[in-house]
DNA sequence: CCCATATGTATAACATGTGAATCAATGGTG
DNA sequence: CACCATTGATTCACATGTTATACATATGGG
């Protein structure tokens, strides 16, 4: 609309920056996580392992290494090194599947239930005030937009199929 | 649609994962980068890299390393490992402010803009590919909405002005 | 049972994110 | 001019992202 696009005199056709997918997401994701850091560093956590802890909090039962990866969206070396942070803190436990034991099993213990059941409220309080600014049902249509995005970009192949 | 949310037995009252902005936005973001992450890295270059090289490319004139970490939204101590690292590669120019001579004057080297356009047109037709398969509109569209939560969410303050 | 292969984690190596500290240069102010 | 708070950039220290590799255990043929 109001992007007018001069016509950049002997520089390459490049789109404006703030213009482009990567950095509005970037710059969006950090407007976001500038809410929460605050909160989560007074307990010694960073977002990374408060996400496994969730991850952990809202499975049933013991999970895999996998599975956490899975749900909390980290890849398996960084998942590794958060791992042996929070069983040094006492947070988890990390034990071997007996059945199969290529296998470590994760879960929370009494420290870390109870450290999330003190940080979950606050954590909670702060997305309501992030809803409350945006406007609930635009946040709820945007994250809707957003998976949308993520499913038509899942598969990458070009249109060579 | 298919996620009842369960009543959660015994386990603090935490909205489900993927339904957090944070990690929506980090897994749109990621399905985004996976399809400019092989191109990029094809020539050298990693993501940060790339945004460095593009702002100088759509600058007038020298930028100072402050000027470069707002439009790449780099913050100062990756900017300035990033920048020893593209001098080294002989893609920039960095050299001290006459006038102040705090400031670092960045532009690009012959070399660096030869590689911008080298790599930039099949960058934006990677774009291209992406607006194609979501929706050019719905892709500006998205794009407004994550300015505007940026915007909401700009001043931390949590209501108490 | 032995092997080749596959699978689940962990490590290594390097680049970046993040907050704090450092350091040089600048611009008032007395 | 001397003083000092401020500013611009870098460096430090630690945590994570990213890719490639190593390692142990499993699994399915011969």
């Amino acid at each position: 609309m109001t992007d007018i696009a001069p016509p950049l005199i002997g520089s390459p056709n490049l789109r404006p920056f703030t213009h482009s997918l990567p950095m509005a997401l970037l710059r969006a994701r950090e407007a976001t996580m500038r809410w929460f850091r605050p909160h989560l560093a007074a307990h010694g956590l960073t977002e990374q392992r408060w996400r496994v802890l969730r991850a952990l909090t809202s499975a049933d039962g013991p999970l895999d290494v996998g599975q956490v990866a899975e749900r909390t969206f980290l890849l398996a070396p960084s998942l590794s090194r958060i791992l042996t942070d929070l069983k040094g803190l006492g947070l988890v436990h990390r034990v071997a599947d007996t059945v199969d034991r290529r296998r470590t099993l994760l879960s929370l213990t009494d420290d870390g239930r109870r450290l999330v059941t003190r940080v979950a409220p606050e954590s909670e309080s702060i997305y309501g005030r992030i809803e409350e600014r945006f406007g609930a049902e635009r946040l709820d249509s945007l994250l809707a937009d957003l998976r949308e995005l993520e499913d038509a970009l899942a598969e990458i192949d070009g249109g060579g199929r």
